[in-house]
DNA sequence: CAGACGACTGAACGAGTGTTTAGTCTGGTG
DNA sequence: CACCAGACTAAACACTCGTTCAGTCGTCTG
């Protein structure tokens, strides 16, 4: 127990990791059989040390918890938040736990809900700082306008891992991390263009719904 | 089999749309005997009339493949691509089909992929049309505008799913069709922001990429 | 050295799954 | 009527899963 929090190679903890591995690559749909197997261990002591595979989800939660709230800390100024786990995803170290973290979003657990409230409070917090020095325009619900942005990034995590899955079969050394980069690149140029320029031509939409909400404010 | 075009509430298509509605609000680890006991059948008779319960799902897959190609059709007038499936929540009758498709993308089979490609061709065509009609501006990466808009979509039905998953402890009758909608209703005004006037203040951003683009184009 | 304790294993258990099978009922056909 | 094909069911089968259990090994302690 006091080995553990020096030395965090022992078998306890090489469980855990191999469990956060097989858990992002194939969903938590995994029999611990595969992840004793990862780990060189059998099923058994896996319970033996965690007490049950919902505990060990557990763990693998906070674990990942953990080591992306360390990452964050370090680099929250110098990326937006919607670029941490793109950039997680490029250091190979952090690369399963990006495979974790969308897995808990398919899969809907405490952990994807807190993940997104999380991303989507450093989205505003990031915002409100670069609305205060001017790069970024005010906005007059700066809390949807967070939520609007996080789900984009959301969406493509998913789609990421849509395409990561599908070309499984053909070549299984697709990783998420991979797509997910691909990914940004193929959008990058075009939310750039919508960042700086918007969509639209006109305000007239803008207009219309405004109005509409100050004569019926109810929908 | 000449009976079932005509009336189409023989037993299998019965056995059909339960699994849809269990697929959708459960998602695709239910068992076969709740869907059985849904359609008021033994388990059995689903083998007996589909094979398998993987055949089975392709059947369901066809079915809301068809159903929205068929909505699709007669509406891709009325609504832009990314509210089609707003719209079809609203309506009660499709309500069950867009929890399946949400499902379908959280579980990452070949329907969620032809799923998000139709809508990115759709948005792609849609936004085609309206640069041509001067209500949207152009972009030099048109595709890639498409990708990153359906992007925004497909993050707020996941977390649209998140929420309606999460309160399903406490109040179950929380439905992803209505969580959708509440959903829509707190990003519409930041979203409408967004696409009007654009998020940064200056262009420094995407000139810089540019550039750089311009001088190494590699990555 | 004797004893105890924790890491660890291999085999088994019980519950769940999808599927099979034997058999019943029903409606139409010669 | 006899017959039969298909819808349908209840029970069982085979398998996988998480979990348990009895027991072995090595190490530390008195």
């Amino acid at each position: 127990m006091n080995v553990r929090s020096a030395d965090d190679l022992t078998t306890r903890a090489r469980i855990r990791d191999a469990a956060v591995v097989r858990f992002g690559r194939d969903g938590f749909r995994v029999g611990l059989r595969a992840i004793a197997s990862d780990a060189g261990v059998s099923p058994g002591l896996v319970i033996h040390h965690f007490g049950s595979k919902e505990r060990l989800r557990g763990e693998c939660d906070a674990h990942v918890r953990r080591t992306i709230r360390e990452v964050k800390a370090e680099a929250i100024t110098q990326w937006s938040p919607g670029q941490i786990l793109g950039e997680m995803s490029n250091a190979a170290e952090y690369a399963p736990l990006v495979g974790y973290v969308v897995r808990c979003l398919l899969d809907g657990g405490a952990l994807a809900a807190e993940f997104v409230e999380g991303m989507v409070a450093d989205a505003a917090a990031y915002l409100e700082e670069a609305v205060d020095a001017g790069t970024v325009r005010p906005s007059s619900d700066p809390p949807g306008r967070a939520r609007y942005l996080i789900a984009t990034t959301v969406g493509m995590l998913v789609i990421a891992q849509l395409e990561a899955d599908a070309g499984r079969g053909v070549s299984p050394t697709v990783d998420p991390a991979g797509a997910l980069g691909q990914m940004w690149q193929t959008v990058l140029l075009p939310g750039l263009e919508m960042m700086t320029d918007g969509l639209l031509t006109s305000s007239d939409l803008l207009d219309e719904y405004r109005t509409a909400m100050a004569g019926d404010p109810s929908p």
